[in-house]
DNA sequence: TAGGCCATCTGGTCCT
DNA sequence: AGGACCAGATGGCCTA
């Protein structure tokens, strides 16, 4: 923004001037804390919280618009997605970062995340085209490893998504996102996986 | 060190 | 007229 020339404006005029400017700078602050508490609020909704460093304000919003989407879809059908399509759902759009970050959370490679993102998470891999998104085939044939873990097995379509809602927690977010970050590191390092892009 | 993120300031515009 | 909202500019901090 470029400075106003106020080399023509007479003393009293400038200082009162002066003085809106400061009471408007005052109230713009206040506006912007008001907006910034809002997204911490929304941030205490979606699925990935993190102690030690919390998302950004355009990764709030775009997580948050891909966990409406993911519910949306679970209400829609009536399904339940398994952890790989759910992560997939929510990591439409977002950083390479917040991606990582999300498939640790869930306990999928990183890199069944990366783009192509146009994946219907709910289509049926088996009414598909010959040319099945590599989702699918990994989807079938999971890289999980469920022993070393102290979650339950998140590529068991059969077992309850407990890690989708947390009966404790007035937001939905899911179980796993109130992981502190010891747990996180635990399960971090606990696991085999190479996470290396 | 470059790039991302953030807070703040600022002037313009719209609304009450 | 004054407040709310918006977007551009700037500088600081942090991280890969």
């Amino acid at each position: 923004m470029r400075p106003m020339d106020t080399s023509n404006f007479a003393p009293a005029e400038l200082n009162k001037r002066k003085i809106r400017r400061v009471k408007a700078n005052g109230r713009e602050r206040a506006r912007m804390h008001g907006l910034n508490d809002a997204l911490d609020n929304l941030r205490e909704y979606i699925p990935i919280t993190t102690q030690h460093q919390k998302l950004s304000k355009i990764e709030t919003l775009r997580l948050a618009r891909n966990y409406i989407d993911a519910l949306q879809r679970m209400l829609r059908t009536n399904e339940q997605p398994t952890p790989l399509q759910y992560a997939h759902t929510l990591a439409n759009g977002l950083s390479q970062t917040t991606t990582n970050m999300l498939a640790n959370l869930l306990q999928v490679q990183p890199r069944l995340l990366l783009p192509p993102s146009q994946f219907d998470m709910f289509s049926d891999p088996t009414s598909s085209s010959s040319t099945q998104h590599p989702l699918h085939l990994h989807h079938s044939h999971p890289q999980q490893h469920s022993s070393s873990s102290s979650f339950s097995s998140p590529t068991s379509s059969c077992s309850p998504p407990q890690y989708y809602y947390s009966p404790n927690q007035p937001s939905a977010a899911p179980l796993q996102a109130s992981l502190d970050l010891a747990q996180y590191q635990q399960m971090y390092h606990s696991n085999e996986y190479n996470f290396s892009q």
